[in-house]
DNA sequence: GGATAAACTTAGGAAGCCCAAG
DNA sequence: CTTGGGCTTCCTAAGTTTATCC
C-alpha cells in the first residue's frame, strides 16, 4: 500500500538508461562556458523581478496577494548571492557582464487553472515538535541493558591495560600475556542492544594515537633527470618533489588536459627557487619522461619482490595498523577507517573540474588537530613537531582533523563502518526510512494538492518533491561557480536540463532528463509525469534562459525545512533510501523464486539489487576487460557443455550396457548440469551488471535486514550476499533480524 | 534569514590481493 | 611458477544536512 509507488517502471530494464558519463560526452563541454558567463546575469535578473512581475492579477486574489507579496520579498533567495557574485565577478574580469534582457524569475503565484477542483487539502499535523534523534522511534529502541556507569569505569581501565601491554609489544604480533582474548576481540561486542546516549553526546572516553603520516619525501637518485627545453637541469627538492606528481601521472589523461596542466604549472611554479623560476617558464618545454620510467621501472619491482619481503611490508602495514588502526571508545577498541593521513600529490577531481591538477600539498603535524578524551593518553606529534590543537570535544565522531588546501574544507579521520557510532547511525537512519513509509501515502497526497497551489514556491517545491520521490533524484545543492564541476541535482537543475514532449513514444506527458549529477555522472531519463506535473512545468519555464534554474524559488533549505514539518527528521535523502530498500524488498518478493536452486536465488537477488542501483543511477565505467572477461566465460560455458553431452553419453552407454551401478555416472552429469547452470547464470548476471554498480547501493541505501530476512527465508548463507567487511557492517542487521522482517 | 562552516554520508575509481587456470 | 582477472580494500572527492554566525 504504502510502498507502492512503482516509481520505476521501465526503469528495471536495464537498456533504458543510457549510460554516459562526462568521459563519453562533449556535449556538456560547450555548454560549460556559456554556463558560466550567465549564471551571473541569471541571478541579478532574479533579484531585480524577483517579487514584481507576476502577471496575473485577478480580482479575488488581492487580498491574498498583499501577504504572498510580503512572504515571498523576504524570502527572495537571490538578493544577496547577487551582490556577493557580482563582487567577486567584477575582480575576476574586470568587468560587468551586461544584464540579461529577458532572464525572468517566476511570479510568485499563479492563477488556478480552470480545472482545479477547490477542496481543503487534508491539513496535516505538525503537531509533532521535533524531539532530537528518534527517540520516540519503539523500532529503534535497544533493549536496555544495564546501566552501569562504574561499570564503565572499570572496563575501561581494563581495557588500558590491555592495550598498553599491547603497544609495548615490539614485533606488534597481538599475542598479549595473559589471554587470547584480543585476537577475537571479546565475543564481538552487541552494541545495538545496548543504551544509546541522547543529548548528543557521542562518546564518553576517547583515546587514540593520532594519524599516520605520509611517508617524508625520498629525493630521485641522481641518475634520474629532469630536462628542460632538452637540458638536464637538477631540481630543488621542493620543486623535484612536485615534479615527481606530474612524472607519475603522465600516461593518465588528465596530464592532457588544459586546466589541469594551468594549475599545475602555477602552483608548481610556487615550489620553485627564484633560479628555477627564471629558467622554467613553458610546460611544454619539461621533460618527465626519465622521470616516468623510473617510477614505472620501481612499481615494476615492487611486483617482483620475493615472497619474503612482501611479507615482511605486510607485517609491517599490521603493525601499523594494530598500533594507529585502532582507537578506544567507551570501553571497546574500535577500527578507525581512514587513520593515514592522504599525502600529497596533484588534485584530481571529477568530471570538468576548475581545480585539477593544483597542488595537494602535504599535512605536517602543525596543521592537525586531535580530538580525545581529556583523561585518555594523548596522542604524540612526531619528535620536534606540534599538534595544531588538541580538544577534546564529545559531540562529534571525529578523532582528528586538518583543513585541506584546495576547497579549503575540512577533513576527518573517523571510525569504521563496523564501529557503534557509525553503526548505531545506519541503523537510525533506516529506522527514519521505515517511519516515511508510514506517512509517504499523505506526503504524496500533500504534495499532489499542492500542485494546484497559488504560490508559485510551493507549487515548485511540490514539483521537486515529486521528482525526489518518484525518480530519487538528490536534494541538489547550489554550487559556488569556479569552485567544483558544474553538476546539479533537483532543486540546481536548470532549464536546459529537461525536455518537454506532450507526446512521445505513445505516451502523454514525457519529461527528458539530461544533465550531470554526482561525480559528474550523467543522468538520463525519460519519463511520463501527471499531466499537472507537465502543466506546471511548462509554467516553471516560461520566459527563462537555458541555463536559469527549473525551480528558481526553491533551495534544498527550504525543501528540508517542510519536509521537517511533514515529518520529524525528514530530509530529502530519506526518500532515496526509503525508496531504494522498498524497491529492493518488493522485487525479492516479485523475482525470488522458491524452486530455484542456490545460484539462481542468487541472480534474483542480483536483479532486484540491480533495480535498485539503476533507480538511484549507480554507474560505473564498463570495467577495460570486459568483453574478453565476457568471452573467456562464454569459451567455459561451451566447454561445459561438451563436458555435459560426454558425461551424458556415458551415462547412456552405461545403461544400455545394463549396468546397474551407474550412480556415480549419473551424479556426474547432475554435477555438470549445475556447474553449466552457475556458469550460465553467471554470465547473464554479469551481462547485465555490465555499467551498473551495486556496491554502491548495498552499501548506502537497502536496508541490510531486508536481505538478512531474506537470506533466512530462503536458506541463502548470508556470505553469499555480504563479504566479510560488509558483515561486519551489517553485524546489527545479521543479529538481529529474522526472516519475517518487513522493512 | 541567508551565508558559511562543520560534520557526516555517499560515491566511483585505483590499487592491492588472491586464487584459478595455463 | 606465472599470469590474468575478479573481488576487496583503499582512497578521497563530492554530496547532504546541521550548526553557527552575522
Amino acid at each position: 500500500m504504502s510502498g507502492d509507488h512503482s516509481h520505476n517502471e521501465g526503469q528495471i530494464d536495464c537498456g533504458s538508461r543510457v549510460n554516459d558519463s562526462y568521459k563519453h560526452k562533449d556535449k556538456y563541454k560547450e555548454k560549460e562556458h556559456k554556463h558560466k558567463d550567465h549564471k551571473k546575469d541569471k541571478e541579478r535578473e532574479k533579484s531585480k523581478h524577483g517579487n514584481s512581475d507576476y502577471r496575473d492579477s485577478s480580482d479575488k486574489k488581492h487580498k491574498e496577494k498583499e501577504k504572498i507579496k510580503h512572504k515571498d520579498g523576504s524570502t527572495d533567495k537571490y538578493k544577496d548571492k547577487h551582490k556577493r557574485k557580482e563582487e567577486k565577478l567584477k575582480s575576476l574580469d574586470g568587468k560587468i557582464k551586461k544584464e540579461k534582457e529577458n532572464g525572468f524569475a517566476s511570479p510568485p503565484y499563479v492563477k488556478s487553472e480552470p480545472e482545479d477542483e477547490f477542496y481543503q487539502s487534508p491539513r496535516h499535523d505538525k503537531s509533532l515538535k521535533r524531539e532530537r534523534d528518534d527517540d520516540n522511534d519503539s523500532e529503534f529502541k535497544p533493549k536496555k541493558i544495564k546501566t552501569e556507569n562504574d561499570k564503565k569505569a572499570k572496563k575501561r581501565k581494563q581495557d588500558d591495560d590491555i592495550k598498553s601491554k599491547k603497544t609495548k609489544n615490539k614485533k606488534g604480533e597481538v599475542t598479549d600475556g595473559k589471554k587470547k582474548a584480543k585476537k577475537e576481540p571479546e565475543e564481538k561486542w552487541k552494541w545495538w542492544e545496548e543504551e544509546r546516549y541522547t543529548d548528543g553526546v557521542k562518546w564518553k572516553f576517547l583515546e587514540h594515537k593520532g594519524p599516520v603520516f605520509a611517508p617524508p619525501y625520498d629525493p630521485l637518485p641522481s641518475n634520474v633527470k629532469f630536462y628542460y627545453d632538452g637540458k638536464p637541469m637538477k631540481l630543488s627538492p621542493e620543486a623535484e618533489e612536485v615534479a615527481t606528481f606530474f612524472a607519475k601521472m603522465l600516461d593518465h589523461e588528465y596530464t592532457t588536459k588544459d586546466i589541469f596542466r594551468k594549475n599545475f604549472f602555477k602552483d608548481w611554479r610556487k615550489e620553485m627557487t627564484s633560479e628555477e623560476k627564471a629558467i622554467i617558464t613553458d610546460l611544454k618545454k619539461c621533460n618527465f619522461s626519465d622521470m616516468s620510467e623510473y617510477f614505472k621501472a620501481q612499481s615494476e619491482a615492487r611486483k617482483a619482490m620475493t615472497k619474503e619481503d612482501k611479507q615482511k611490508i605486510k607485517e609491517e602495514n599490521e603493525r601499523i595498523l594494530q598500533e594507529y588502526g585502532f582507537c578506544i571508545m567507551d570501553n571497546h577498541r574500535e577500527r578507525i577507517a581512514n587513520f593515514r593521513i592522504e599525502p600529497p600529490g596533484l588534485f584530481r577531481g571529477r568530471g570538468d573540474h576548475p581545480k585539477m591538477g593544483m597542488l595537494k600539498r602535504r599535512i605536517r603535524p602543525q596543521d592537525i588537530i586531535i580530538n580525545c578524551s581529556k583523561d585518555s593518553k594523548h596522542p604524540e606529534p612526531p619528535p620536534g613537531t606540534k599538534w595544531k590543537e588538541v580538544r577534546h570535544d564529545n559531540k562529534v565522531t571525529w578523532l582528528v582533523s586538518w583543513t585541506e588546501n584546495i576547497q579549503g574544507s575540512i577533513k576527518y579521520i573517523m571510525l569504521n563502518p563496523s564501529s557503534r557510532i557509525k553503526g548505531e547511525k545506519d541503523w537510525q537512519k533506516y529506522e527514519t526510512a521505515r517511519r516515511l513509509k508510514k506517512c509517504v501515502d499523505r506526503i504524496r497526497n500533500q504534495y499532489r494538492e499542492d500542485w494546484k497551489s497559488k504560490e508559485m514556491r510551493i507549487r515548485q517545491r511540490a514539483v521537486a518533491l515529486y521528482f525526489i520521490d518518484k525518480l530519487a533524484l538528490r536534494a541538489g545543492n547550489e554550487k559556488e561557480e569556479g569552485e567544483t564541476a558544474d553538476t546539479v541535482g533537483c532543486c540546481s537543475v536548470r532549464v536546459e536540463h529537461i525536455k518537454l514532449y506532450p507526446e512521445s513514444d505513445g505516451q502523454e506527458y514525457v519529461v527528458e532528463f539530461d544533465f550531470l549529477g554526482k561525480d559528474s555522472i550523467r543522468y538520463y531519463n525519460k519519463v511520463p509525469v501527471e499531466k499537472r506535473v507537465f502543466k506546471n512545468l511548462q509554467l516553471f519555464m516560461e520566459n527563462k534562459e537555458p541555463d536559469d534554474d527549473l525551480f528558481d524559488r526553491l533551495n534544498t533549505s527550504i525543501l528540508n525545512k517542510h519536509l521537517q514539518e511533514l515529518m520529524d527528521g525528514l530530509t530529502a535523502k530519506v526518500f532515496r533510501t526509503y525508496n531504494a530498500s522498498i524497491t529492493l524488498q518488493q522485487q525479492l518478493k516479485q523475482l525470488t523464486n522458491s524452486e530455484d536452486n542456490v545460484p539462481a536465488k542468487i541472480l534474483s537477488y542480483n536483479r532486484a539489487n540491480r533495480a535498485v542501483a539503476i533507480l538511484c543511477n549507480h554507474q560505473r565505467a564498463p570495467p577495460k576487460t570486459f568483453e574478453k572477461s565476457m568471452q573467456n566465460l562464454q569459451t567455459k560455458i561451451d566447454a561445459k557443455r561438451d563436458q555435459l553431452s560426454d558425461a551424458k553419453r556415458e551415462l547412456k552407454i552405461s545403461i544400455y550396457l545394463g549396468q546397474i551401478n551407474n550412480i556415480s555416472k549419473k551424479k556426474a552429469v547432475q554435477r555438470i548440469e549445475e556447474q553449466l547452470m552457475k556458469l550460465e547464470v553467471q554470465a547473464t548476471d554479469r551481462e547485465e551488471n555490465k555499467q551498473i554498480a551495486l556496491g554502491t547501493s548495498k552499501l548506502n541505501y537497502l536496508d541490510p535486514r531486508i536481505s538478512v530476512a531474506w537470506c533466512k527465508k530462503f536458506g541463502i548463507p548470508i556470505e553469499k550476499i555480504y563479504n566479510k567487511t560488509q558483515r561486519e557492517k551489517f553485524a546489527w542487521a545479521i543479529d538481529m533480524a529474522d526472516e519475517d522482517f518487513e522493512f
